[in-house]
DNA sequence: AACCCGTTCAACCGCCATTAA
DNA sequence: CTTAATGGCGGTTGAACGGGT
């Protein structure tokens, strides 16, 4: 026996929200609140679907004061240095980062920023320069780790041990 | 023009934590 | 205290997109 689902999957709609199910479900919490109830929120709207995509919905995209993209260097740096002293604690992370949200960190992260962190390190420490950031360089095993997994060992294969 | 392939990111899934009954 | 319902979170997926051939 599996588990008891959140919501009736049959009647439920899935996939991108429609900018008519976006106004619907803006404007009733926008107003009311959301009721302390996400499970019954959408039945009461007449939305047809499933309360956790709701919620979803909302935190990520349509409550105020959300920015997207363009991610700078210093936030660049205050994710990095979390990520290294908590790991993927994406929640965390993302409430010492105003207007970011956990999914769009997280996507970040997974898709850019740890690429770019492990180009980072093998231009520097692959070329024996000196990494400016303390806290990284006594990462390195770690690192490393990546690296090795991904396949992003520097042409000539060196790092500092240090 | 058609196809392939890598990248991006919105959204889902399932698990654990918390709260209510 | 126990159990069920709900909230919250992180991992993962897959559609959309764009660049290359």
């Amino acid at each position: 026996m599996g588990r008891a689902p959140c919501c009736d999957k049959a009647s439920v709609k899935k996939g991108p929200w429609s900018p008519e199910e976006d106004a619907t479900l803006k404007s009733y919490i926008e107003q009311n609140g959301t009721g302390g109830n996400w499970i019954a929120l959408p039945q009461k709207i007449g939305l047809r679907r499933c309360g956790k995509s709701c919620r979803l919905r909302w935190l990520n995209y349509l409550r105020p004061n959300i920015r997207h993209g363009g991610f700078s260097d210093e936030e660049d740096r205050i994710i990095l240095s979390l990520y290294i002293s908590i790991g993927s604690r994406w929640s965390i992370i993302a409430a010492q980062l105003p207007g970011r949200t956990d999914n769009d960190i997280k996507n970040y992260w997974n898709t850019r920023l740890k690429k770019k962190m492990a180009l980072l390190l093998v231009l520097t420490i692959g070329t024996s320069m000196q990494w400016p950031c303390r806290p990284v360089r006594c990462r390195v095993q770690w690192w490393k780790a990546i690296v090795s997994e991904k396949g992003w060992m520097s042409p000539s294969g060196s790092f500092c041990s240090s």
